[in-house]
DNA sequence: ACAAGACATCGGCTTCTGTCAATATAGATG
DNA sequence: CATCTATATTGACAGAAGCCGATGTCTTGT
């Protein structure tokens, strides 16, 4: 692991802009933001994130998810990567099995450059 | 609470699920929801976004967006319409000029979906 | 050590998406 | 009507992304 500036993940980078309808983004400030966007624009990793959100516990095991869908489990390894990447969900391997946690975060601060405009 | 797949918009259905965190989404509340992250999910259309939303008055002329970026006309031109269909945008015709402006209830229900939660 | 199970990676294929040039449409103006 | 200008549509193409089967990597149990 480097120590340059490129280390934070998409999600860490997304609370640095202030909302959508406070001031224009730069190009750069979109570029940084979108990869998380991107994650969750695909119902698979859509629907993934919220399998393991509102495990009790907040984490949930692969195992469980591949259950869940009619995909290989090659694909639903991909998407949990993308998401794992994105800065979506925590990682923790525990003997056989991998357990994944949303980063709360992570999703707040995405609502909040959305809109989460207390109006 | 959930409607029939008639004619809303993205943006109108995006309102019928409860937080991410709250409840695991089905398959088709996922892929009634995707559509509006896909349109945000791309720098341009993201920055798109800013622009219209942080505009004085809550609307922009097509033709000041097109000076904004380094891309042709029918880009912005397709870019523009994802983002109407998605729900994201709301389209105004006056004269030769077309104005668009956000709909604040998209984005917050969006917003409310991925994770607004007053914590 | 060996076998089995859980998950990740690789290589390929197909489908989707962003982009542009060319062209169309529609309103304003002479 | 003819023309100019603002925006939309079309068609084509390159690159990205989702999917699967095959294979690799750990870890556990025998």
């Amino acid at each position: 692991m480097s120590n340059s500036l490129t280390v934070l993940t998409p999600a860490e980078t997304a609370a640095c802009c202030a909302p959508l309808s406070a001031e224009p983004l730069t190009m750069a400030q979109a570029e940084q933001v979108v990869p998380l966007l991107k994650a969750l624009a695909d119902p698979v990793r859509l629907r993934l994130m919220s399998l393991v959100a509102s495990r009790a516990g907040g984490e949930a095991c692969v195992c469980d998810l591949n259950e869940a869908f009619d995909l290989s489990q090659p694909t639903i390894s991909h998407h949990m990567k993308v998401l794992h990447e994105a800065g979506l969900l925590d990682r923790d391997k525990r003997g056989v099995w991998v357990y994944y946690r949303v980063r709360p975060q992570a999703l707040a601060s995405l609502a909040a450059l959305i809109g989460c405009a207390p109006q």
